[in-house]
RNA sequence: GCACCCUUAGCUCAGUUGGUAGAGCACACCCCUCACACGGGUGGGGUCGUAGGUUCGAGUCCUACAGGGUGCACCA
């Protein structure tokens, strides 16, 4: 018997290896840059990657797809840390903000009680401690996924640095133009009270019944009768041969819900002549399309429903009463009055709900806070390809300028006309929220005067700003706020731009197109060099998933059964990038299966090779020297292509086909009846092999390989900074 | 409506630059042989959605179609 200590007896137990691990980990510092500069095991002078997590919400549940997150995140990270790269990789929360309110207030609701109960401080204060509690258990759910995060730089979206961050951030932009204020149609969230950016809302299919009244001498359809008591505008299309006796600015006397009317004749291209009788009465303060007609003609806007959802004054005698409910009494109404000329009960068409709360939007006419995407700005400090420094640009174009030009390269590539597709339609970005959690908006009233910056104004009677900031403002500056913006302490420019932002491709837009704009600006460069997008699994409203019982479930509830090597693994191979995953409880099993025998494959090593020896191969372990050689070349080469689901494949395959089945076994027979060159040439060989295996497959799994390393005779420190094997 | 993705073994899915089909699980039979039964061995099972095209050669590229899914836009 060799070097083999007693642990190797057992079959492989995580749960007794994985904590134990990661604290040696922490307790070496080593996942902190500085700290391996310091020791020695990386070079001062190295090349650079940094990366931050994507913050997780800090009262959210981590579950199967932040695994996939985490599990890509680390693979990478450990990798280019043995690669020698001054490595970064830094946690954090984000504090969500409708998200998180909702939740609390649901809490409160339990006891009967609502924000209104509280004033701002107490209601903030009470989300706040809500928020810490959750962040620990976050943290938690990180560690036992084995994440070799800098937690010595953890931040949250909504902590004292990232405040001033996100006042610098607003206050620049605000003297740049590029923030302002105005009446605008937004999207309003009756129930939540506040309004949601164009990302949040989500369209969902729904039978309602279309109805066609008689307008004067028109017919129009709505499926929205309770919009139509101010509607005094008749729109048409100019060229609508049907309405050509109609001209512009015509007026027409015409019976209405409540009464005569005097209408008046619009014409405008905007009309589909082709829907339905190709004429309809605009509410311009309830509908997008139709304040834009109103605004292209200077009509008069009119709000017909409050921000609860009831009618105003100007119903007349349904004032007061709910949208809901008003719907059947106006149609009634307009029956009795004669005016209804047919009713389309199939009638099918999408409507416009918050993806946070799920509450119909209506839309509205508010105050609100824009990044105006359009405007040109000079960027005076520009260090990005293609753009001068002091060049004029607009935030739209320079979004779309660093990802045509390559300067920033998104994975998979389909994904980049997504991205373009989105920045063409994108619209001024309301950023201000009416609800209590968040960043307050730093901006301060006093009468007419009004004062924009990162402190209050000296002086009597200001007043702050109500609302508060679009949670997504925050991780926008997330790639640099983290680093200590805006300071310009030596992280910022050690570690930004970052080199890589892996994230699922659901946030896409709402998070990773933000954080280019933002960095754009700010920084005058790009945030990240390489995109990785991910798949997203499927919740249990995706219909494929429903079908299949065996679903895995908790992440933290399979790392507790089959190890977090296991499950890295099994979220790792056959999931090529931008697929959505499925995944089965079976495949978790089969890796833990695949731990185990990686395990005694270590027993087996160490106990029949006590040394590495510096034998001469034979020319047959030669032969295996080359091929574990292009393996190792093989794996490095699917790494820097993001193709870690083939890599993890070969080495899986490797060890067991390779290793176990072919060189193990045949050493049984050498090491009896071989000569004592072949046996010191094939002790040599498993030793070196198996060693360098385990760097190879440490990114992957890294608390087994790490285990079995401490009990290696090549061991001198942690596996997790050994170097990655070029040759031997 | 516009765009993108998917359709490969019973199930879940790989297959990176085009070169005679793979994994895990499941299934059948054999083996508790001295690293491992969380194992080993043997075996069954696929006209790679359909129809064309390019090519010496296509699951892999092109076109059309069908079915499933996603994103964006939107109808008054």
């Amino acid at each position: 018997m060799g070097l083999m200590p007693e642990k190797f007896l057992k079959p492989y137990n995580s749960k007794e290896v994985e904590k134990n691990i990661y604290k040696r980990w922490e307790e070496s510092g080593y996942f902190n840059p500085d700290v391996c500069i310091k020791e020695g095991v990386t070079a001062p002078d190295a090349p650079v990657f940094s990366m931050v997590l994507p913050p997780p919400n800090a009262t959210g549940e981590l579950h199967i797809g932040s695994a996939l997150m985490l599990c890509i995140e680390d693979i990478v990270t450990r990798y280019k840390r043995m690669q020698g790269f001054r490595t970064l990789w830094i946690p954090g929360t984000d504090h969500a903000a409708i998200a998180t309110q909702s939740k609390v207030e649901k809490e409160l609701y339990k006891e009967k009680k609502t924000r209104h109960d509280f004033s701002r401080e107490e209601f903030v204060n009470i989300v706040h401690e809500f928020v810490l509690k959750n962040k620990g258990r976050i943290k938690e759910q990180i560690i036992a996924m084995g994440c070799s995060l800098d937690w010595s730089r953890e931040a949250f979206t909504l902590d004292e640095k990232r405040e001033i961050g996100v006042r610098t951030a607003f206050t620049r932009m605000y003297n740049a133009g590029l923030i302002f204020r105005g009446e605008r149609i937004v999207n309003w969230d009756p129930k939540l009270q506040t309004t949601i950016s164009d990302d949040e809302i989500e369209h969902k299919e729904q039978n309602d019944p279309f109805y066609y009244f008689q307008y004067g001498p028109f017919v129009i359809g709505t499926a929205r009768p309770e919009t139509k008591f101010g509607d005094k505008y008749v729109v048409m299309h100019p060229e609508d041969k049907r309405y050509k006796e109609y001209t512009q600015g015509q007026k027409i006397n015409l019976e209405w819900i409540n009464g005569p009317l005097v209408a008046t004749v619009i014409k405008d291209p905007i009309i589909d002549m082709s829907f339905g009788s190709g004429v309809m009465t605009i509410t311009p303060a309830h509908s997008a399309i139709d304040f834009d007609i109103a605004k292209r003609h200077g009509l008069d806007i009119e709000q017909v429903i409050d921000f609860n959802g009831k009618l105003l004054p100007i119903a007349g005698e349904f004032a007061g009463v709910h949208i809901k409910k008003a719907r059947p009494l106006i149609v009634e109404k307009l029956q009795k009055k004669g005016l209804l000329v047919k009713t389309d009960e199939a009638y099918v068409h999408n409507i416009a709900i918050n993806s946070r709360g799920g509450e119909l939007i209506e839309p509205q006419i508010k105050l609100q806070w824009f990044i105006d995407v359009n405007k040109k700005f000079s960027l005076t400090h520009s260090k990005i390809k293609g753009i001068k420094s002091g060049e004029e640009t607009s935030l739209k174009d320079a979004m779309l300028h660093v990802v045509q030009s390559g300067e920033i390269k998104i994975l998979p590539p389909q994904f980049e006309k997504h991205y373009f597709h989105w920045i063409e339609n994108f619209k001024p970005w309301c950023i201000s929220r009416q609800i209590l959690y968040g960043h307050r908006i730093p901006v301060w009233y006093r009468g007419d005067e009004i004062s924009v910056g990162v402190t209050a104004p000296a002086g009597e009677g200001w007043r702050q700003d109500e609302d508060t900031l679009d949670t997504w403002f925050s991780s926008a500056l997330w790639t640099f706020s983290t680093l200590g913006w805006p300071e310009e302490t030596k992280d910022l420019k050690t570690y930004h731009p970052t080199t890589l932002l892996e994230t699922g491709y659901d946030i896409l837009f709402f998070w990773v197109a933000r954080m280019i704009l933002m960095s754009v600006f700010h920084m005058g460069e790009v945030p990240f060099k390489t995109v990785y997008l991910h798949g997203i699994v499927r919740n249990e409203q995706g219909k494929k998933l429903s079908k299949s019982l065996n679903n895995a479930g908790d992440p933290l509830e399979m790392t507790e059964k089959y190890g977090t090597d296991a499950l890295r693994m099994a979220l790792i191979v056959g999931n090529g990038p931008g697929n959505d995953l499925k995944l089965a409880e079976e495949k978790i099993k089969a890796y833990k299966h695949f731990a185990n025998k990686l395990w005694n494959v270590g027993r087996f090593v160490l106990q029949h090779t006590p040394d590495g020896g510096a034998a001469v191969f034979t020319q047959s372990d030669q032969q295996y020297v080359t091929q574990f050689i292009a393996l190792a070349g093989d794996v490095a080469d699917d790494m820097e292509n993001y193709r870690l689901h083939l890599a993890a494949e070969k080495l899986y395959h490797y060890i067991w086909d390779v290793f176990a089945s072919a060189i193990l076994e045949e050493s049984k027979t050498i090491f009896k009846i071989g000569t004592p060159e072949d046996i010191a040439s094939r002790k040599r060989l498993v030793m070196t092999v198996f060693s360098d295996f385990l760097k190879l497959l440490h990114p992957f799994m890294p608390f087994i390989t790490e285990e079995i390393w401490t009990s290696m005779p090549t061991a001198k420190s942690l596996l997790m900074v050994e170097k990655w094997p070029n040759d031997f």
